[in-house]
DNA sequence: GAGTGGTCTAGACCACCCC
DNA sequence: GGGTGGTCTAGACCACTCT
């Protein structure tokens, strides 16, 4: 299952301090402790250590020892390269996915520039509201590199588009740039989505990589202003 | 200079890679060159790596080599833990600060959730307007714990609180927890904003902790709709 | 097969914290 | 002084890429 011991360390403690098994301010065993009792070297559980650390679960204290952390953050999604379905399941809300359109189309010029394209090949484009206890409150606009994208089921795109890349295309996705901005509704926004008499939206812009650094996909994820929300947790550089 | 060796080498390639002297796609020797280079072994070198990794100054590829990100991120404030002073010396911008307040008052009832206090103690406060190309853009407040901020001097609020935080009083700085979201325009907004008719207004609110995880400043800045930008950086996790 | 990055080891010394 | 985390070493074996 965990091919990596460092990677079994980190799943046992981020599981333990999400579920709440473990709470904020307790003390983790000490390096030491850990590499004796997963029976492996002090360097590999620094390794999970630091990884716990980075993602905003412990703290640790020079002379003192490994801390959970207070952490009922990622209140909602866009941290990381957390999809969508995997936020709204943690949440545990009734969310609902209309897909407005799911095909090929030849790309716009916009569309060519977003995703580095020299000519306006087709891309594969789907469009979707999400619906959250019964209003159609984010609009996504996924576009696709055809070279790797061929074609995506109905049901993929009702679903979650990154666990059919990843588990039936094997994908290798790396990392992703997301811009956020505020910009002005289109009559598109005003169609597809409950956006009452908002004139403004939130835009997430991402781009994302695959391990070779392609580009490969650009999403515009379009949130109502009331309801969006971003948290991010972050590290002070050490000098 | 630099005490440790990973440090050192992490602040050459980050500022050879921001500077452009290696640009996007170049490739950088490989570890076990870097180590030789360095004269120090080949994890410390791995360390260098993995936070320039991190920070997407790089990518790397098993069996291939490390390779240089094309970089033109961090377009306007508030990714990671960096001070506005930082955000516009890089940018080159004409900025001026604007102090409207700066003193200890009372906490609010606000106030002390934000900033976890029992009772409603004193706090310092400060409020800033972040003028951009002539127009007041950004307002910030912010709160300290008089604990760890007694007062501040009007230069030190002018220039950067942060500078004077961490190089005069030497607090521990170690992470902070920021939320986004959009908001109505409060009247204090529109008198201290060049808003134009903008409604809504982007809240970024901020918890700073020091390194002993004690919460000492909660800061709320407020930017206008239209000059609003976040970029993220994001590293999908492997498996 | 040679070169690359990914994981891991079993030590070492240091700086810091607390008693 | 004993325990803690921070840095560093000099090796090892593996999986991957390229040719």
């Amino acid at each position: 299952m965990n091919k990596n011991i460092y990677m079994h360390i980190y799943n046992d403690y981020s599981a333990q301090i999400q579920s709440g098994s473990l709470s904020a301010g307790q003390k983790l065993p000490s390096e030491n402790e850990l590499a004796e009792a997963y029976g492996t070297s002090r360097e590999t559980v620094r390794k999970a250590l630091h990884m716990l650390s980075e993602n905003g679960y412990i703290h640790k204290i020079k002379g003192k020892g490994s801390f959970v952390l207070d952490t009922q953050r990622m209140s909602f999604p866009v941290s990381g390269l957390v999809t969508f379905k995997e936020v709204s399941e943690r949440l545990g809300r009734s969310v609902r996915t209309i897909v407005y359109e799911n095909e090929c189309v030849p790309s716009t010029a916009e569309i060519a520039r977003c995703l580095q394209l020299k000519d306006l090949g087709p891309v594969w484009k789907v469009v979707r509201a999400r619906e959250i206890e019964g209003e159609k409150i984010i609009l996504d606009k996924d576009y696709f590199l055809t070279t790797y994208v061929p074609s995506l089921s109905i049901e993929a795109a009702t679903n979650s588009i990154y666990e059919y890349l990843e588990q039936k295309l094997h994908l290798p996705i790396s990392y992703a740039k997301k811009e956020i901005s505020v910009e002005e509704v289109t009559p598109e926004d005003k169609q597809l989505l409950d956006l009452h008499d908002y004139q403004h939206i939130v835009v997430v812009r991402n781009y994302v990589y695959l391990v070779d650094t392609t580009l490969f996909q650009y999403t515009e994820s379009r949130h109502r202003l009331d309801k969006f929300q971003f948290v991010d947790f972050a590290r002070r550089v050490q000098n």
